[in-house]
DNA sequence: CATGAATGAGGCTTCATTCAT
DNA sequence: CATGAATGAAGCCTCATTCAT
């Protein structure tokens, strides 16, 4: 086979991408180290010039994915306290951003949520470290929310960061699933509406308190 | 070893429970024949006597989860329908009823779920039989309620069931990861309070419509 | 492939036969588990069913040499202290025993000589637990053939054991490296004869003492 | 990394000694390209242009223990044969020096001695070639000293050959295995004392003859 | 029906060697 | 001369499935 050396650090980004494609349409389990290499066109040592081991390649994956949400999650703060009037509607766009991120990202964002409640016991570690580490920035931003008021402070903030996830990943994985790309601006309606007025038509439903 | 004889429903039940057990604890692609047999205290002839791969076993399980949702479906529509007056209040325990039908089959419910965005090639069809069937049941409950008032008719529906499956997911999983049991009318609260008044705390946010 | 089906003790003797002849044709970093199974006329899963690794395949080697010696010494022993008034010249048995007994499992002898001085990391343990037992078994020999006055006692005893298991190792691997049996009588006769007499010609040579 | 260019000599020389090191302490399959370019501090390219395989390199450490072995035995004859009056003590000096020589070259001893009856087909010949070689010059020196009678005629030869190879292999691996020096002068001591008045305190013992 | 020994495809990883720079 | 990225054959081991008893 033709012989084409890169420098380290492009051969490895090469790789990386190859793995993300390759473990979003099969799964860690699934994808084999002949699949990656046939996908970045190298040969069955190259790989582990880069890579001690299929492990690692997917640690590197998540890693990649970190990056990506860390930065979002930077720009996303220094905009957010760098206006402190923040008007509500700034969550709006919020939304729309993390939202079109993940939709932007399709094969990292199939791998680091279809393991949403893997116990897989292999990459529990890296893959729970990620996981923490997005919720806790939502959480965060929620408590923030309720300081300044803009959410009611009467509300478990964990529930709240559920709603956030759970209706991201369903929005999102459907989407990814179908190969559709929804119009992120009329969902962000439909959940800003959700969390301004509730969907109930009377005001019917709960038990006061435990009591 | 001892040769028990049992009769043919009765073995394949209790391979099917060994097997639940065994894919909820290691993941499909990790769990392995051996597992299983040595949990259901077989032969490994035996439970290709009763099987005729693993996949097949997983679907049964997938199978036996469909089930016991269905009959739960089942129970839930004839009380709704036998209750034409029915009060918003009825929303709550329904949410109650459908957490507390996940947690207490926690094994099922971590394989069906974990696997929620899954795309492994194999199971595939089995599994998106399965989301289909409760998705549809949640949207039919939806545009029931639509109809007689009691939600917004304004609201895409599909949203609603990204809301109500994402959140319950969410919940469900993360009680199960930490072996805890939330205390589930408090979490219908919540929810309740969220359908019914919205979360944010002014009026503020969203375009007015995508017109 | 036929299907053969053997009680384990059987099918695992014979793995064993098989591992013997190849750890010695090949050495045991160059023999493979193919080697072993096309030897055997088994299939590759059947080896990992009777062993865990290769190196677990190379200690039951190990092991097998081990026992045999270890009847042999027991064989000997008994002899030796049921004759009390054992002659010096019982020795002479014992050399042609222990040749004999070398000649006649050469692929073992092979195997556990040809590393004799053999620091490959791996299979150090096992090995040296071997020849620290043969050594000691001809030590105990040696000190009680002092006691009685057979050897000389202003002898170094670990320079007996030297001499022992120096020579033998010599005459033994070159009849193997040849494929020749040599005359054990008349061997061991030119090492009674250097026992008894020495072989210079002049009572020349040494200091005194180290003085 | 920085490219230091020498001359093919020294850069060879470099290698080698970096090959002993690493041939002695993992073993000839074990050692790998990488651990002997490591240990030389050069590239992997660097290694192939001196030479053509893994294998050429150990032929080049057998040479080179050849070669110093020959240095010490051509200055060893010389000496006897200029000395023609050979005090039978100067078998003694010849010991010391034999073992000195082994023992100031441990690595390479531990090489050579190690494979002693090494049958790994690869480096077989080249192996052999220098055994063959050390062997033909102590039965030279046996038959010479036969021929003056410094040692007694009725011996055979190569059953002297195998006591003078097989008692130095254990005196020096054991002392190599335990990184001690022993006392060579003490040695010599014994192995003369044995040679000249053997060690059974009686005289007992062996058939008359083969006759 | 039940058993468990046997099978072999296929996966992961290593490492001697090559060659573009 | 020197470098080190690239190559791919070959080795070890696992495990779903089969079948003789």
């Amino acid at each position: 086979m033709k012989r084409q050396i890169l420098d380290k650090a492009t051969r490895r980004r090469q790789i990386v991408e190859a793995a993300i494609a390759v473990f979003a349409a099969r799964g860690y389990r699934v994808a084999s180290i002949s699949d990656i290499i046939a996908r970045a066109g190298i040969a069955r040592g190259t790989f582990y010039l880069h890579f001690q081991s299929k492990e690692e390649a997917f640690d590197a994956v998540l890693d990649h994915f970190h990056e990506l949400f860390t930065a979002m999650a930077e720009r996303e703060k220094s905009r957010r306290y760098g206006n402190p009037v923040a008007l509500p509607g700034r969550l709006r766009e919020s939304l729309v951003e993390w939202l079109g991120f993940l939709l932007s990202n399709r094969d990292l964002t199939k791998i680091v949520f279809r393991q949403a409640a893997a116990v897989d016991p292999d990459y529990e570690r890296k893959y729970l470290q990620i996981v923490r580490s997005m919720q806790e920035h939502s959480a965060r931003a929620i408590r923030f929310l309720q300081t300044i008021k803009v959410l009611r402070a009467d509300l478990d903030p964990q529930f709240l960061n559920h709603v956030f996830h759970g209706v991201t990943a369903q929005v999102v994985l459907q989407a990814i699933a179908e190969g559709s790309t929804p119009d992120l601006e009329a969902v962000a309606d439909q959940w800003i509406n959700l969390l301004r007025s509730g969907v109930l038509r009377t005001g019917a439903g709960g038990r006061k308190a435990k009591s």
